[in-house]
DNA sequence: GAAGCTCTGTACCATGAGATACAGAACACC
DNA sequence: GGTGTTCTGTATCTCATGGTACAGAGCTTC
């Protein structure tokens, strides 16, 4: 898997290229990157890819983890939260306002990375199925400690809410992403909320 | 955009060039579409592409607009429904069983096809655009339907009801694609189900 | 059955893009 | 400051792939 930098030059270098190509991924899809586009807007040589990297598919299957890690990393503040309602709306706001900012491109970068390559090698499709579980894990632990609090009703199924929740984010960010507007993503966590809120002990 | 067929051969070979490109997008995504791939796929020639197709981008989009009208047109006749409850649930239950049928690969073929081309150039995007909305009209109408006729409370937002229920069938196709298996899927909608009949005037 | 279409088969071209070779610069370490 | 390692620049090769040329088969129509 490439060479993995040891100085700090090493490391910024493979930083570069990795953010290079995650935003060409991003914002033209796999196809779009190539090793010439990649060494245009990364500022690299030929010779840098493949000291870091060993070929173009490492250099993707790269982006990919990255990316996981980067997404995860900046949900993981707010997934500790998740034990309440007040935290679950929190990491609403956060989702939708992310979804926002990003000058009308938004998408979620794990589920637009998945729907491009989950169809393409085992190992691939293997890190979205880690990625979703890593991501889904927290929101299931809260909803079960809200449970045995008796924040929850006993009778709701927590897998299904949590898996209602996943699927109205990413289906969310993916009409949103086609249509330029957020409005979508707020409708369809709202929605989440509201289906939250239902399975309380004690409606609000 | 190349020629029509004029002929019943015309028209299978032209049928069969889109079939294969489209199972090849479905398969291993737009990437995996070379002509030379579609060629075989379909036992035909060069000339052939060329002669219903002027390049490989037309042919891209011409199964863009035949997978959306295909989609659209079996949903048709659920959609016709979608005014009741029992209607919507039947509606859900062949999305489910449409997402467990084709083996395992499941995913919602225009979602796929969104999010791998969504990013690509304007008109294309808009084709998405018009292809979501003509799935969900059909639902708005329904459920104001609903509403005015006193099943649906009034004081729901019939948008924000459809707008969640097309991002819990989009989610969940895409992430019962990644994890092949339709639980996901099916625990999406069945939360779709519950906030539908959370908005209900008389409470099942 | 001949003309004039639509449709098909094969060979070929041009080039974009992945990959390689290798030398030289920058740096770490003693 | 010398030496080995890490890192970078440039030139080049190779081949897959989109695209073209052109002849020929197969209908349809008169």
């Amino acid at each position: 898997m490439g060479h993995t930098p040891t100085t700090a030059r090493g490391r910024a270098t493979r930083g570069r290229i990795l953010d290079a190509a995650a935003d060409l991924i991003q914002r033209h899809g796999v196809a779009a990157v190539t090793l010439d586009a990649v060494e245009r807007a990364a500022g690299v040589g030929r010779s840098q890819l493949y000291h870091y990297f060993d070929d173009r598919d490492d250099l993707i299957r790269s982006v990919v983890h990255a990316t996981v890690d980067k997404v995860l990393a900046a949900q993981e503040p707010l997934l500790l939260e998740v034990g309440s309602l007040a935290g679950i709306e929190r990491w609403f706001d956060a989702i939708v306002a992310n979804g926002t900012r990003q000058d009308a491109v938004g998408g979620c970068a794990i589920g637009s990375l998945a729907s491009q390559l989950g169809g393409q090698d085992e190992l691939t499709r293997q890190a979205f199925v880690d990625a979703f579980a890593r991501w889904e894990a927290p929101l299931i632990a809260g909803l079960r400690w809200m449970q045995e609090s008796g924040e929850l009703r006993p009778d709701v199924d927590v897998t299904e809410l949590a898996d209602l929740t996943m699927a109205a984010i990413q289906g969310g960010l993916l009409l949103a992403q086609i249509r330029r507007t957020p409005d979508q993503l707020r409708h369809a966590l709202n929605g989440a909320r509201a289906a939250l809120k239902d399975a309380l002990t004690s409606p609000p």
